[in-house]
DNA sequence: CTACACCTGTGTCTTGGACACAGGTCAAGC
DNA sequence: GCTTGACCTGTGTCCAAGACACAGGTGTAG
């Protein structure tokens, strides 16, 4: 199969599968004709199986580390269910950094709405956003 | 100031300020003597709204831009107030994929508490990941 | 004068692909 | 057979926003 028949089916693009191949974690085969890269069924599989657990917040080093426990014949269970603990504590730590920010953000705009515009003075760039942390940041 | 002295009272690292420095929002000079950056109070002053702006969430660009506005002596605020608007909604789309992700994660830990783990067969490389995928997925 | 803690600039690394580019392939038309 | 044009390919580079490593400089306590 060539990339693009590859890509074809599973929902993602060439260029995600190009990726995936430079970092070793599909592996096709060079043509000799035309040097295009030929991937095989296992290739689908792991493919299939790489972008199940993107969705799921692994990391591609986290699937390379798994894809290499399973080579082995071992369960990569254990493994998965540790990485998956830490990659939600960290999924958490982001939600609420995005929460807190987009709430920042809005509250902004909001205050922002009666506000003017002003020319920078010495001392004042804009004075929304000197103004919006001065009022609200408490750090 | 060097730049552990400037980076003392505000809350940030030498890195972030170096960073800044590289990218030209900063503009020290150079010690003739030991070829250190020395900062001085306008510096201070821009790191200070710089820092503000991050905390906003104008990504490092949009604050070259609106710094370059300010210089020229015009009002940069109906600018901030665009570019805002448009970080909000890219926000808000993280914020989207950063809650589904959670609850897809936390979804699998819960359902995963009562599966065993299991060695990877021929056409399974982890049954957690590809079942989850298979029970749950509509894309 | 020396030991040692801390500070400095420069250069490289990170994530997960996206994009640009020059060239190759393939089917349609003449 | 040959050519045109659409699409496809691999390789190389680029992105954000710093973090980290490293070799060397500085300053101070003894």
């Amino acid at each position: 199969m060539k990339v693009s028949e590859l890509v074809k089916e599973m929902k993602t693009t060439p260029d995600t599968v190009r990726y995936y191949t430079r970092v070793g974690l599909l592996s096709p085969v060079k043509s000799e004709t035309n040097g295009y890269k030929h991937y095989g069924v296992d290739d689908q599989h792991r493919l299939r199986f790489i972008l199940s657990a993107r969705k799921l917040g692994f990391s591609v080093n986290d699937i390379d580390q798994i894809l290499t426990e399973a080579a082995k014949g071992k369960t990569a269970c254990p493994l998965v269910r540790v990485i998956l603990e830490k990659r939600l504590e960290e999924t958490e730590e982001v939600f609420q950094q995005t929460l807190a920010l987009r709430i920042r953000m809005k509250s902004a705009i909001g205050e922002w709405q009666t506000k003017p515009n002003k020319a920078p003075t010495g001392h004042m760039i804009c004075h929304l956003i000197e103004g919006f942390n001065a009022s609200s940041g408490k750090d």
